[in-house]
DNA sequence: ACCTGAACACCGTTCAAGT
DNA sequence: ACCTGAACACCGTTCAAGT
């Protein structure tokens, strides 16, 4: 498991072979099927493990004494910190049924109801938000391969703005564009979160 | 292109090969190669071609004469149906950069600003009403793509219930768990940019 | 029970050769 | 300029044979 993190870190998702993982680990090439069905097996082990980490420790502590609104901004951080450090999270995540998502369904939800949502509304809000996070940081994730370092990201950036500012009349497009290369990722993602907490809290004070 | 959607839509993302798309269209397989650089981009313009059909006329007529707020639901709608209709959409469109997330974006914008929003918040608001639109698709299609017709959806649910259950000691997720199978994705996923909306008018309004 | 590694059935992409 | 299709360099997975 710990090879197979080392190596989607290494080369992203097309890095994970059988050839280069039983190479790693000095082995026969047939051998991982006798731990894993297959690849796609192995890809949400590596998932589940990293989003483990995140939600695993956090879940006991959250009896009460935590702001519920403050927790979920932090899990919601935790989140795409781990796709910051490791990129190919955040397209797995998209792929159900995952043991992660689940993971982090639980998590929310708890926090959630901890906020006073209950019943419907509970789902709908716990899937929103949820939705949101992977969406989000599924996005980031594909940014971030595109330019693994900062001076990668900023040229990265500036060409993706040219393209825009190029591909539409739209004014808007253009003004967007140009914000695109200054903007902070984690700042907009935070500001997300808390789009949807106020309406949560909104809808549910009315 | 619409050899290639026609495909995708017939056995997924998988089922674009190169040979089987060439033996489609009766040509040798190095043909392609003239048209397009690779099979990403070969995903990119089959998906762009969807979005299009969603985004596109609905530009002209945003002139302000419709409410900007039904109008983004209209628009959340039409992805969501279109990644009914063709569930490979889903998954492609979390991997940037892609035109017609740009378009998206553009579309998105443009109606925000109609409700009166701009600078910092207008940025904000875009990006994070897209992400969630493109999470809760993307986890859509994750799920009719394991099953495709109503009985094997009402199966899979049945048993991803009886997963849940039985994997967390959590009564939120057994909770959870049992409306599973009822639940309406459609319905939940407006639920979702219902919150967005009313977070997004909360923020603005103090 | 677990491992080995050749073999199998696929891929996407390239490129000399044709029209 | 565009097409052809054999060839290349890869894949994931299987399975008879070993320990």
């Amino acid at each position: 498991m710990a090879a197979s993190i080392e190596l989607l870190d290494a080369a992203g998702e097309e890095g994970l072979t059988v050839r280069a993982l039983t190479a790693h680990l000095t082995t026969g090439r047939g051998a991982i099927y006798h731990h894993v069905t297959g690849k796609e097996d192995l890809l949400a082990a590596a998932t589940d493990a990293i989003i483990s980490t995140i939600v695993g420790t956090g879940a006991t502590r959250a009896a009460g004494e935590e702001d519920p609104r403050q927790a979920l901004r932090a899990l919601a951080l935790g989140v795409f910190d781990a796709i910051d450090a490791h990129p190919w999270v955040g397209v797995q995540l998209s792929r159900q049924p995952q043991p992660a998502v689940l993971r982090l369904w639980g998590r929310i939800g708890a926090l959630l109801q901890d906020l006073g949502v209950t019943g419907t509304a509970l789902s709908d809000a716990g899937s929103a938000l949820l939705s949101y996070v992977l969406g989000a940081t599924a996005q980031y994730a594909a940014g971030a391969r595109q330019a693994p370092d900062d001076a990668a990201r900023k040229e990265y950036l500036t060409e993706l703005a040219a393209e825009w500012a190029g591909s539409g009349a739209d004014p808007l497009v253009h003004q967007a564009a140009s914000g695109l290369v200054e903007h902070d990722d984690r700042e907009q993602f935070l500001a997300g979160v808390d789009i949807f907490l106020t309406g949560i809290t909104a809808l549910h004070s009315t």
